[in-house]
DNA sequence: GGGAAATACTTCAACTGACTAAGCATCTCC
DNA sequence: GGAGATGCTTAGTCAGTTGAAGTATTTCCC
């Protein structure tokens, strides 16, 4: 019986599937993976984010942040607005132009699961939504465990971590 | 009420916290992710692989799989092998010091996802599975539909599209 | 059997995304 | 009002990726 190991298979599946859609569509709209899904948290946010908001959305430092902004601005996409509040920090808002092509660009998840999901019967999409936080909850276990493996890893490694807080 | 925004919001958490912890979990054991996923993949087919199969299964190009390869092998984790039977391939063998660091950096769902559901009830297992399976489908569409979204993108797009095959 | 086309891989030049370290501006708090 | 924290940018570097062009080998078919 290797109900775990096919889960993970269909867990990967999952994954590879995701990403690879993911970068179809970004490039079917004219810009990269890293742009639009930029372009798509300052939606998700009402229109506008902090570069420090992206960074930790993202997972990454917020110098990348800059040079994602930086060329977004460049093509005409977003544009900076300093905020009044405290005048440190920037305000990544997107343009129409931005809009447009976020339009064009829908989300990849939205895209594909979206339509079928709405399709299922009722009792589906609950055991369906319930499933998926379970694992949402294994996985994204939000550094409550601060991961023995890693640990351990690091122990062992010849670098030292890098990925930012 | 809102499953299908819920549902979103879980597979996206599972998305993020797999790509982060995969980071993580490359860093510690001293290797790239893109190095450790090659390495990964050959272990899974019987430590040895093809670029080409490489190539596809990762969904990069062939010119990707050479670079990555030449990185292991000065690296001393794989070796190339040529094919007796057709020689226009190549093998990518595992190396002794490579099947260890793959030991020292477990696959990222594996460690996270397996020690939990081990720890399920069977008809917990059961249900989880069946679910996974069901999202999977609904996602890797295997081409089956050539997705509609893409051809009304690249109609508007000014690039083509990049994806490999 | 021999040549055209297909296939498997590599090389090369370019770009994107990512990081670290260092720096500047601004805010917070005592 | 000054020390330290915070938010962002700059500069330099590196890894991964791509497309195009090139080489070697195999396949196909007349």
């Amino acid at each position: 019986m290797d109900r775990t190991d096919d889960s993970l298979i269909a867990l990967r599946r999952i994954l590879r599937a995701t990403e690879l859609y993911e970068r179809d569509l970004a490039n079917a709209a004219g810009v990269t993976p890293a742009k639009l899904r930029v372009m798509q948290i300052v939606h998700a946010r009402g229109g506008t984010a902090t570069p420090k908001a992206l960074a930790t959305q993202m997972g990454v430092t917020q110098a990348t942040i800059t040079g994602l902004v930086d060329k977004l601005v460049k093509d005409g996409l977003v544009h900076r607005a300093q905020s009044s509040l405290d005048r440190r920090q920037v305000n990544v808002v997107l343009s129409e132009r931005g809009g447009e092509t976020l339009h064009r660009a829908p989300d990849a998840l939205q895209q594909r699961f979206v339509r079928e999901f709405e399709r299922l019967e009722d009792w589906e999409q609950a055991q369906l939504l319930s499933s998926l936080e379970r694992v949402a909850a294994m996985l994204d276990a939000r550094d409550l465990d601060a991961s023995p493996v890693l640990t351990t890893g690091a122990i062992h490694a010849d670098k030292p971590e890098k990925r930012p807080a």
